[in-house]
DNA sequence: CTAATTCATCCAAACTTTTAAATATATGAA
DNA sequence: TTCATATATTTAAAAGTTTGGATGAATTAG
């Protein structure tokens, strides 16, 4: 019962973080080609959104933070992946909501 | 072919926008409430996010901009309404996603 | 070791969002 | 018409977001 009130709490909180991550050009952009590429460094970000490199570093940590995105390190590369987990999850919100 | 790019780009400001609506608690709330009780008035809305008339009313013409609502008014009253097909188009951009 | 490369962090400016008080408008009731 | 009720609009303050320059840290190349 608590447990699933606390479920509930979590999930609102996540949906919130997903979807601010997505309401925005850019990172919306971002994950569209990831959809594509299937990763991407944030040098290929940079291209894609025309925005200079903090600003991309910025706009990553907000997708990685929200959860819809993971990331791992190589070498000094970063490679972006989708988290199709959270992707579907929030999907699976928005089916639950009609 | 200048439809389709003029349809995604249609899509992704709708994507954009109905994220940004979600992507805050008392909007999301109302969301969520609106799947529970089909309908809603402002004042109903207020009992249920705690915050003044004024700012109820401005989340719930967000919410309409945003397609995810629609309202109908009786009498002095507003009434809101899930706009399901939205919610739907919203989960599909993300399904089409994973 | 030194240079170059890749990404993160700090900072500040510009802009947007959230909120409520005051006020306006519209409808219904007396 | 006059008063009460439901919602919208205006205005303004506080908080949050987006952006890029400068700088820092970690890694690789020469």
């Amino acid at each position: 019962m608590l447990r699933m009130l606390y479920k509930a709490i979590m999930d609102c909180k996540f949906i919130e973080k997903a979807a601010g991550a997505i309401a925005d050009k850019s990172r919306l952009s971002i994950l569209i080609e990831l959809r594509k590429k299937e990763t991407l460094t944030n040098a290929e970000v940079m291209d894609l959104v025309g925005l200079s490199q903090p600003c991309v570093s910025h706009h990553i940590k907000l997708l990685i933070d929200s959860g819809l995105v993971n990331s791992s390190k190589e070498g000094r590369n970063v490679h972006l992946q989708l988290n199709k987990e959270a992707v579907q999850q929030l999907s699976s919100f928005l089916d639950g909501l009609v």
